[in-house]
DNA sequence: CCGAATCGAGACATATATGTCTCATGCGAG
DNA sequence: CTCGCATGAGACATATATGTCTCGATTCGG
């Protein structure tokens, strides 16, 4: 196989991430053109919209993966894993965000996906909780969306030029573990 | 004046809300259709999308206004103003969130408006501050982000089923605060 | 050098969203 | 009751997005 097939769809998937991540709602000419490919090479390797979509969600889910597994292949705790994870997924937060604003796909790849994210997320930090890190009467569900819109919270920060990745992913977990106060 | 016109644009705002926030790419045909009106008439008081983008941004925003202002009329510290209003604006945080992820608008009301809250906001976090609320040395700009994005997770919490509106509120005011450890 | 595959450019048809217009209807004011 | 105004329904034209197709150029393997 030539790699110029896998470069023009890599590239392809690199300029969804960034026209759509700056607008969720632009078109695939403007993908396209972001990629420095013609239109029409877009519909050869991706049928439509949706398709594309699917293939930004898979590939998105394939990075975070990626990163976290790295990230927190020589952590000792669960917690030790979170912490890490949260700085690893801080930089990738950008594209990926604007995939959970997207109408919720069909597509059962795309539902286990996210439910599997979900309940590992969620069985981490239940393991957390038993090494004293969370405390047990807040819900896990509600852990869940404070390390994800925290990340989200520091991304934004980041953008707005007002801190590093790295200060922002360690503002995020001080702030989900022991808050903001003195 | 006949009530009828200022009712049917309320109905047309109220039905964007609901529209835009579950699809921020809806039409504006599902929009008039939601509303119960003919498409023309929304285009008798909205010469376009734009225009009821920024129609929805003055109104969320004055309804944010109201609803904090309510809130915290008996506060006597800041740090009690702001644990009031996110008490406030949880409620309401699903009608707004769609607002953040459209292209910014060019307008000047907008910019001002949204200027305008980050500001005030800035400003309160900076006298909690001064109240012993918060860690001088966290930059207020993330207790901002923080907040705001706390806010998001409560009603993302409260929309999967897992919390009360109030008792989102009380965990997100929480976190923000002490943390999530025991 | 030759052939196959891939690509960019662009024409073309279609679907949808948008904006404007007309006309008949309903409802309240007078 | 009658008039006037806002409305709903829908026709119409336009713009944009989308999907398909063709053709010539480029590139790589043989």
């Amino acid at each position: 196989m030539r790699d110029r097939g896998v470069s023009t769809v890599g590239h392809i998937l690199e300029a969804a991430f960034e026209v759509f991540s700056q607008n969720p709602g632009a078109s695939l000419a403007d993908v396209a053109k972001q990629a420095g490919v013609g239109r029409a090479t877009l519909h050869r390797h991706f049928s439509g919209r949706d398709d594309l979509m699917i293939a930004l969600t898979l590939t998105a889910a394939k990075e975070l993966d990626t990163a976290v597994e790295e990230a927190t292949a020589n952590c000792q705790t669960y917690t030790e894993g979170l912490e890490a994870g949260l700085h690893a997924i801080l930089p990738l937060a950008a594209r990926h965000m604007f995939l959970s604003t997207e109408p919720a796909s069909q597509d059962p790849r795309v539902t286990e996906v996210y439910a599997t994210q979900t309940r590992d997320l969620a069985h981490d930090i239940d393991m957390a909780k038993a090494e004293g890190t969370f405390d047990p009467h807040v819900p896990t569900e509600w852990i869940v969306q404070g390390y994800e819109n925290l990340i989200y919270a520091g991304w934004a920060t980041v953008v707005a030029g007002d801190a590093t990745p790295k200060q922002a992913a360690a503002l995020a977990w001080r702030t989900l573990t022991r808050g903001t106060c003195p």
